[in-house]
DNA sequence: GTGAAAGCGCTAACAA
DNA sequence: TTGTTAGCGCTTTCAC
């Protein structure tokens, strides 16, 4: 076990104070004569000393570590968005803490207090819960926070997601062209979920006034969504699914390869490819395609600018673009 | 901005020494009074204490943290690898600390200074390179350290992998019996891979009494890959292709689709599925599957228990069985 | 059963 | 231009 050397043994060794020392590590060296300057740089590279990070952090009270909290870190879309902002980050001196909530929202609260407790200098937050006192605890810390893919209102941090809305308003237009007459919208539970509700209430919206109807089956509340999906196949009106997410989409699609409903002949079908996956499968499915390592980049970017500026941003929704891939399913 | 309360400030208002509080946060009981332990009990509650997690590494030079370095942060066996790790240590008093290597060798060494720096209590692995000086750092350290998915030689520290080599066993047999007179390897470049280089050895190993031929292209490194595959799609043998991990076999699957090269009629192909879609492609793919999920769990586990029980634990591998699913392409 | 005091490795105010 | 000193929040030895 390999002790390790510190900045004591730095300056004994170099024959200065660790006074000194620390002004080197911390780039002082407006007072420094360039004869102590190379000892020390001399020092440091014979011992490969590295300062002890604890030390430093219990004295500056900052860490120089972001902590991140994802709603679930097992699909593409977050792998995506964490390489957005460990690349971001990665040039810096900023580590980075991660931290999964499984979709529990007590894990979101016991990850942001662990964060807290770690003293990070900023938050990469993709929130679970839609009620604002949850993260009571971070206003109250002051500390920068970003949202990323979904944002609690009323604001009060800033939030780097898509845009869901927008995206919604194209499909609908494409709905109609394509005289459908009713859509399906299938999808995990959205409430709470502003990504969600903002896909599905674009949609709503922009066909309130048409004779088109919007209904929605949250299949994961809904053990039963196999046959209400097949009702609403069977019916005599032109039909298309909208599938929220890409999970999603991919059971929307293993069901209907099962039952042998083809599409578009029988159903239409659109929805999220967070997996990049749509254009292997025949015929090809029309997806919306997010960009979870611009919305990670962006994210880091703002955070990093506040963490280095001091200059709070104010709470605001920063949209990056998805984009639409027309195929055959619609 | 909430300055936090110290073990000072509790000792004050519980009217004990900070030695006490200190007691009972390390729950040393024995010579402690039922009335102060209380009193601290209620104050730290009433507070909502938490100590300071740098000044506790400082002085007892154990962080309670698990640095991790992945090869790759933007795929899904990375996801439900870290997926294992992090349900594993959930309910612990462990932190994981993440870091993305990116598929650069220099900045895997970088991540590993860091992680030490941090002082990190233990390190989960996947290695990106052969060459055990680069990892010897580590041993130096006498740190617990388990790799997964891959391992370096000669042994210095357990992995947790795949049975590769196996697998491959299974898969030559396949061939043999279905009377295949060429196989065709695509992968990414495996030099120094060992999960990759198992893959194809087991293959080859298994295949070299026999007449069929192996054949290895490394994608990443072939530029005229494409060129080469049809070459042996075309000649008059009994051609199969092996796509040794996920991301090649939907590389080989849009390369066959848009030349409209149809399996299992003009070619065989049978690859790794790390992303579970190869269900949703028709005419159906065989895959191997593997169990990343499972191999981070373990990983968790045995370093759980090394820093637990502080029993170093032999080198050694650990296979994680992958699952063989037989559809229609070979 | 409890507390005083030293010290982990570092930074920063102040002194020289 | 450099050093002395105090202290960040905690644990631990030793004393009572």
């Amino acid at each position: 076990m390999n002790k390790k050397i510190t900045i004591n043994e730095i300056a004994k060794i170099a024959n200065v104070s660790k006074t000194t020392v620390s002004r080197f590590l911390n780039q002082k060296f407006e007072n420094m004569s360039q004869a102590t300057k190379e000892k020390i740089e001399r020092t440091i590279q014979e011992y490969d000393y590295q300062p002890n990070r604890q030390a430093q952090t219990l004295k500056t009270q900052s860490s120089l570590t972001i902590g991140i909290s994802v709603a679930d870190l097992s699909n593409l879309y977050t792998s995506r968005l964490l390489k957005g902002i460990s690349q971001t980050f990665q040039d810096t001196n900023y580590q980075l803490l991660i931290m999964d909530a499984d979709n529990h929202q007590e894990r979101e609260i016991n990850n942001i207090q662990v964060l807290l407790n770690e003293n990070v200098d900023g938050i990469i937050l993709q929130p679970l819960s839609h009620i604002p006192s949850q993260y009571q605890l971070l206003v109250d810390q002051g500390l920068p926070v970003i949202q990323v893919d979904r944002y609690v209102e009323p604001f009060t941090f800033p939030a780097i997601v898509s845009d869901n809305f927008q995206k919604s308003l194209e499909i609908a237009d494409l709905v109609q062209a394509k005289q459908y007459e009713q859509i399906l919208v299938l999808a995990n539970q959205i409430s709470g979920i502003s990504s969600r509700m903002n896909r599905f209430d674009g949609l709503s919206n922009a066909l309130t006034e048409s004779n088109i109807s919007v209904s929605l089956i949250e299949i994961d509340l809904d053990s039963d969504w196999h046959t209400k999906v097949m009702q609403f196949i069977e019916q005599p009106q032109k039909t298309a699914i909208f599938a929220l997410n890409g999970q999603v989409l991919w059971e929307v699609v293993r069901f209907l390869q099962k039952n042998q409903i083809i599409y578009p002949k029988d159903v239409g079908l659109i929805g999220y490819d967070d997996d990049n996956f749509a254009d292997l499968i025949q015929p090809g499915i029309s997806v919306i395609k997010q960009n979870p390592h611009q919305i990670g980049q962006t994210a880091a970017k703002y955070l990093l600018d506040q963490l280095q500026n001091k200059t709070p941003m104010k709470p605001q929704n920063i949209r990056i673009a998805a984009e639409l891939e027309l195929r055959h399913s619609l």
